[in-house]
DNA sequence: TCTATAGTTCAATATTACAGAACAATTGAA
DNA sequence: TTCAATTGTTCTGTAATATTGAACTATAGA
């Protein structure tokens, strides 16, 4: 059984969330996640894209160590939910500014 | 004469700009540029580092290519400027809800 | 012209990202 | 239970990027 890293709140930084958003394939996984109700799936948070699996595991596994995500197994699929309430404690007013600028920027040709 | 890269406004991307400041090094250097009026040198934006100059010429490189500043040549050295009106018209509030986390973040131990 | 200064570029090494293959864990059906 | 299908991780090799010292360019000033 897989047991998944998750930073404390407070051990979240700054450099980590902006280093895992200056990817434009975790920047869309993670807004996939915020415009969802509730959780998804690895393969639902990133769909069509022709990435190798191994390669989307390891974006994931780099949006769960920087905070941004919680990753949880059910059954066997993992459920994958935003850590906002997270991110806005120790980043207030950050997701507010980044996400409606990053939707503008990849609505199209993304 | 070394002739600098900066990207016309409509071409500065998001996912730039976020990897460029997704660097404490470059990131302390772009707080140094938008605390002073006018501009610095590279020396002057850089101190007291222990980065050699080389590498730091190349931070100063991903900030200019990213769009965040701009470069000029002045006599032997380089003079540089933030280019904030560009990014607020690029990406509307963004600079304003980073930069005071970033002062936070790195106010000590930095 | 000579030296010092500021920064770039080059070449080598070190770290990180990506993808294919093998693996582990769960589910559901026979 | 056993087998196949599904989901995702880990391992290993390769490609790309970061970092550094050394050499180089350009300017300023004595």
């Amino acid at each position: 059984m897989v047991q998944f890293v998750h930073p404390a709140t407070e051990d979240i930084t700054l450099n980590g969330v902006l280093a895992a958003l200056a990817d434009p394939v975790r920047m869309k996984i993670f807004m996939s996640l915020m415009a969802q109700e509730g959780c998804m799936s690895c393969t639902e948070a990133a769909p069509d894209t022709g990435i190798a699996k191994s390669t989307l595991s390891h974006h994931f596994r780099i949006l769960r160590e920087a905070g941004l995500i919680r990753t949880l197994k059910r059954g066997v699929e993992n459920r994958n939910v935003p850590r906002a309430d997270d991110i806005d404690a120790r980043f207030p007013g950050l997701l507010r500014a980044l996400l409606p600028l990053a939707a503008h920027e990849y609505r199209r040709a993304g």
